[in-house]
DNA sequence: AGCGCTGTGCATAACATGAATGCAGCTACC
DNA sequence: GGTAGCTGCATTCATGTTATGCACAGCGCT
């Protein structure tokens, strides 16, 4: 959350809803859009690091708003944050969390956990395949990020096989 | 992770500690077992909740502990838990997020950010292959951890694919 | 004397959701 | 023409979950 904040504003200062409303328009409906309290308790942080500084801007017939401008640490922070790599994904996994410790308390099979998730991927999959239809084919960041939905999906799909042949 | 502890007490009572112990050993060395501090807090929680209840038990030449153990509203969120299928893969991506905004503000070029996520995505894939390497192969809960991991990471090279061609 | 194990608790912080607040402009309706 | 209610702009606060790290305390071992 910090650094997408970073990101935006080191296009050009601006206040909170703005960026709300950036955040959402470029990414598009793919994506879920965090929710604005957060923005702001995010944007407070921030600046109690000197990271931004906020300008308090009147506006005749508006709220007033307080525009956020990057410092030189904010700066930096955010040209670390482009130079290191991305963590991968993440071993913890909560479907196999329930795959192990149901069966020890008697709550229910394995077998019948294991349909039913793929039953509920296999909706999930339908679901995307969907949302790519509906989406302007023009908003290639959209179409990315349900292709990448996708291929995930799919491996969680081949790993439930191989859960299935060997815990069976 | 308030399921987890659920579950583990369903089996049987135990203390905080204990809990602790039993992560570490049911998942093996592929799972980062989570921070005490998180398990007492979690606890107090559902006991807040009404979901477990507590019992302090004195010791000779031991601190004393508290022993938790489950309760018939417990019992119901356990089962609530293992009968919802699990969500699936966010769409949500961190790496995404940085593919898209790092350009916009001149930080470094797409190419580059892809190029070098896919050497650490190569260098995590080797990792897991040693990892699995040095596991002991009747570990099959801690291989399967394993296996799942690499197929997502797969899938995220692929995807790394999939963008260096559509956003070049 | 110091280290490591057992066992718990608290401080801090990030992250997420939801509701509340205030003001302005527009529309519908009697 | 007045007013009641909705929408858009803009921010703040209360609450809850997750995670990390540190502090504390007693005991056994070397």
């Amino acid at each position: 959350m910090r650094p997408f904040l970073l990101a935006l504003l080191a296009k050009e200062p601006a206040h909170g809803y703005e960026l709300k409303q950036a955040l959402e328009q470029i990414f598009g409906s793919a994506y879920p859009s965090p929710n604005i309290g957060q923005i702001y308790v995010t944007l407070g942080r921030l600046e109690k690091d000197g990271l931004v500084r906020a300008v308090d801007v009147e506006q005749p017939n508006r709220p007033n708003k307080k525009v956020y401008h990057l410092t030189a640490a904010g700066r930096e922070a955010l040209d670390a944050w482009a130079d290191e790599p991305t963590e991968g994904p993440r071993v913890r996994d909560e479907f196999f969390m329930k795959l192990v410790l149901a069966p020890m308390t008697g709550i229910s099979d394995r077998m019948t956990l294991i349909n039913r998730q793929r039953r509920h991927y296999l909706a999930l999959m339908r679901d995307l395949n969907e949302l790519a239809g509906r989406t302007d084919p023009a908003d290639r960041v959209a179409l990315l990020l349900i292709e990448g939905a996708m291929l995930h999906l799919q491996a969680d799909l081949d790993w439930l096989d191989r859960c299935q042949e060997d815990l069976s």
